[in-house]
RNA sequence: GCCGAAGUGGCGGAAUGGUAGACGCGGCAGUCUCAAAAACUGUUGGGAGGCAACUCCCGUGUCGGUUCGAAUCCGACCUUCGGCACCA
């Protein structure tokens, strides 16, 4: 008999059943124990293509999995609504982005609900709806009165195509954006940034979160902490106010060993300290730099430039003279600007000195040095030389006395470096939440008072790509009156990064409408930190590093007690298809609707699980998701074509009791591992020795229902809808969904006879089924009257025996 | 260059010190059919021998090592993917 199910049907049918009975609605039950099950929500691009089902489908089965364990389960949905592709497409088609976003969001929630996940739509958020928006604004301001946001001009990463300013995380490769992929350029322009800085050394402390190993070295690493000292060289000129310049090392060991000075050519002092006989090579030089991209700035392996600037510093732990020259790569915002040259140990340093014949002197010997010149930078610890009273020190104890001496004279300290910047987070663009700052010619810098939020976007703006907000030509919007003084004053006409939005997303879940806080204290309290946080990797140091940095400022600042958003991190893999990423430029998306319509919601969940484990991805194939629609198809036609029994034997009763607790077991471990695929292959074996049973027909119908409950509810986060479906075809009462969880029977679980495999020279040579409870001796009799043993054995000497528990006899004979 | 992940049949993968290839796809053979599709049943790592049940050898990127025993642990290398990259 084939018998076929129709996906279409029944997931429609109980679709809208569990929407009209609400039984996905989550309370704030403190009964039960809490779980915050979060996917990150996905940018309104107007379409849901499989990489997103990759995401949600899995979570979901987890969360549902989580629910049924008998946790209060908050998984919500929502969306990231503002950002550049909806202005671009403003500016391309002649749509309003709000238009353009909200039909997107119209459409991608009819997709996401077709997917038969269990979020509660009474809890969606949209971030570009002023009633969410003007709570990332208040956020602002809360962060602005706390001191963590501030205004200054610096060069900034600009994308000429897209007309804004760039975060250093959304320039990739060689310094290209990451939207357009256009060259980005440097700007000077008066930004607002939040000091993420301050934070530096807390985020680097990852001890109370269970993130994966990978993502914490990605923000370690964009943290960039390096220990070392500040030293001050002395300058002597007397036009010249300052009478030092600070440089940061992590080899105070080395100082002996400085034989030039190095500025970045944006550096302050460097007209001054410029003589007037360099002055045209330094402009010279100067002007050169300018043009350089950011990316041949920096690109490795390039030939070292720079100028001498006619003057010197004073190193002081020596007394001498060191001369002083630009170069362009030293970094202005990195350290202090300025670098010490050390040659003999430092790779860079030595191809400067070596393209312009500076002096390299050896300070840290390598061990066995007889004083000869070295070929390469040595850069390991050694025996200080060259060093005055140093001489003859191992370098690491050097470095702390050497410290310790800058710090008694006053000529530096010990200090802690971060290659970590602060956040640039305004946006020439229109489609963001607008900064609430006024300016107001006499006072100057005021914030939107809190009872005005929200700032609203004018909905009439014009989108013409000149470099500048909109906003800026929007009069209604511009125009206003100081807050404080009362007359006329100008709006920033500048917006939010869209990364503030996610900063807080997940805390409007827990409250979505209320209307006079952006989330109430008590749901925050029961539902926060989250729980487990999924999402792809590609986010490591922009929204996980800035969510971590927004939730401790607003601890700081009372408004949560906790310190970190995610207590768990699970990063899933991506989904390929024809060799790569799925992407629209490249035509290689799948769209998931079609596959939907043809084998179900329930398949395409299934298939995206076992292509592999979940952190890993993997491609896609049409072929493949055959194999679980047919196995679908099978749980269908094994139930509908029901049971009779024809001779009960109870030994194949224990054996299918056996296999239900083993595979419950096994079913439940994996979901806890995110282990979908084998957890799936489980629950086939489970279906297929079922089929033999259906055939031999010699259990009682009670076990056969028993079995096939359990097969269901073990289904029912996978296929959810086929799962309600058999479920009430079964005759049991709705809603499986709401059923618990089932527990296995270790005893049952176990094995009652194993396979012994018998080794000689451990090579297998025999097989043996046994008893479980066979013991070590029983087992080497039995082995060691085998024919086949006996007849490798012959004329050999049994050298050893070594047994392995339920698994192996291995005989060493010589 | 540095950091991280991965490399197993024709394919996706399973097994994390003890039977390599679970489960699925594809292939082959069969059942059903006028035929085909679908479905179902059996079979399927490579090689050699045997009428056969079966037996032997080889085999987890490469080369070494540890171990009674290695896909799994260690060392060196190769390839692919991701991240970072003149950060003093």
């Amino acid at each position: 008999m084939a018998l076929k199910y129709n996906p279409q049907e029944i997931e429609r049918k109980w679709q809208e059943k569990w929407a009209a009975d609400r039984i996905y609605e989550v309370k704030e039950d403190s009964s039960r124990p809490k779980f915050y099950a979060l996917t990150m929500f996905p940018y309104t691009s107007g379409d849901l293509h499989i990489g997103h089902w990759y995401a949600m489908a899995p979570s979901d089965v987890h969360a549902r999995f989580k629910r049924m364990q008998g946790y209060e389960v908050l998984h919500p949905m929502g969306f990231d609504a503002f950002g550049l592709p909806a202005e671009n497409a403003a500016i391309s088609h002649g749509i309003h982005p709000y238009d353009w976003t909200m039909a997107n969001i119209e459409h991608m929630r009819r997709q996401l609900k077709s997917m038969g996940a269990i979020y509660d739509w009474n809890r969606e958020v949209v971030s570009c709806l002023p009633e969410y928006y003007k709570w990332t604004q208040w956020f602002f301001l809360k962060l602005y009165h706390a001191g963590l946001a501030y205004r200054a001009k610096a060069p900034v990463n600009w994308c000429p195509r897209c007309q804004t300013v760039l975060a250093n995380e959304q320039v990739v490769g060689e310094g290209f954006c990451e939207r357009c992929g256009s060259q980005v350029t440097k700007k000077d322009l008066e930004q607002w940034f939040f000091r993420i800085t301050r934070y530096a050394e807390e985020l680097l402390n990852f001890s109370h979160i269970d993130w994966p190993e990978r993502i914490k070295t990605m923000q370690r690493n964009w943290i960039g902490k390096s220990e070392g000292a500040e030293v001050s060289f002395g300058l002597e000129h007397e036009d010249i106010e300052p009478k030092e310049i600070r440089v940061f090392t992590t080899r105070p060991d080395t100082l002996f060993g400085v034989t030039f000075f190095l500025l970045a050519p944006e550096h302050p002092l460097v007209p001054k300290l410029t003589t007037p006989e360099y002055k045209a090579k330094v402009e010279e030089y100067i002007a050169w730099c300018r043009q350089q991209t950011e990316y041949e700035r920096t690109a490795l392996g390039k030939e070292k430039t720079g100028a001498f600037l006619g003057s010197y510093v004073i190193n002081r732990l020596n007394e001498e003279k060191v001369p002083i020259w630009i170069t362009d790569y030293v970094l202005p915002t990195y350290g202090t600007g300025a670098v010490m040259g050390v040659p003999a140990h430092d790779e860079r340093d030595l191809e400067f000195a070596k393209k312009f014949n500076l002096p390299v002197r050896t300070v840290i010997a390598p061990p066995g040095w007889s004083g000869e010149e070295l070929a390469e930078a040595y850069t390991e610890p050694g025996t200080m030389v060259n060093s005055g009273e140093f001489n003859g020190l191992p370098s690491e104890q050097g470095y702390e006395r050497i410290c310790n001496l800058i710090e008694r004279k006053g000529w530096g300290k010990k200090a802690v470096t971060y290659r970590l910047r602060d956040w640039l987070i305004s946006r020439q663009r229109y489609w963001g939440a607008p900064i609430p700052i006024i300016y107001c010619d006499k006072c100057g810098i005021v914030p939107v008072l809190e009872k005005d939020l929200p700032v609203l976007l004018p909905p009439d703006a014009e989108f013409r790509p000149t470099g500048e907000s909109p906003l800026k030509y929007c009069q209604s919007f511009v125009n206003t009156t100081c807050p404080k003084c009362f007359r006329p004053a100008r709006r920033e006409i500048d917006t939010m990064d869209t990364f503030m939005c996610s900063n807080w997303y997940f805390l409007r879940y827990t409250s979505p409408k209320i209307d006079n806080a952006p989330f109430e204290a008590k749901k925050l309290k029961y539902w926060l930190p989250v729980d487990l946080y999924t999402g792809g990797a590609e986010h490591a140091v922009m929204h996980l590093l800035y969510s971590r940095f927004f939730i401790k400022a607003i601890r700081d600042i009372g408004l949560v007690d906790f310190d970190e958003p995610f207590t768990r991190l699970f990063n899933q893999g991506t989904i390929i298809y024809r060799g790569g990423k799925m992407s629209k430029s490249k035509g290689n998306v799948i769209a998931p609707d079609e596959y939907v319509a043809e084998l179900g919601a329930d398949a395409v969940r299934g298939y995206l699980m076992f292509i592999g484990p979940w952190e890993l991805g993997g491609e896609w194939s049409d072929s493949g998701i055959v194999g679980i629609s047919r196995w679908l198809n099978r749980v269908w036609s094994l139930i509908e074509t029901g049971y009779t029994s024809q001779d009960v034997k109870p030994k194949a009763e224990k054996g299918l009791r056996h296999v239900i607790h083993k595979t419950i077991k096994k079913v439940t471990k994996d979901l806890e591992r995110f282990r979908f695929n084998t957890m799936l292959a489980s629950l086939m074996e489970f279906t297929n020795y079922l089929s033999k049973v259906q055939e031999a027909k010699n259990i009682s119908i009670s076990l056969w229902q028993e079995a096939i409950t359990y097969l269901l509810l073990l289904l029912a986060p996978t296929a959810p809808h086929l799962a309600e479906e058999l479920w009430a075809r079964t005759g049991h009462p709705y809603s499986i969904h709401n059923q618990p969880w089932p527990r296995w029977d270790e005893e049952l679980a176990k094995e009652e006879e194993i396979t012994l495999v018998i080794q000689i020279n451990g090579k297998l040579r025999d097989k043996l089924i046994v008893p479980a409870s066979i013991t070590e001796i029983e087992a080497k009799e039995l082995a060691l009257e085998r024919e086949r043993v006996k007849a490798y054995t012959s004329n050999k000497k049994i050298a050893n025996i070594i047994y392995v528990p339920k698994r192996v006899i291995n005989i060493v004979a010589k």
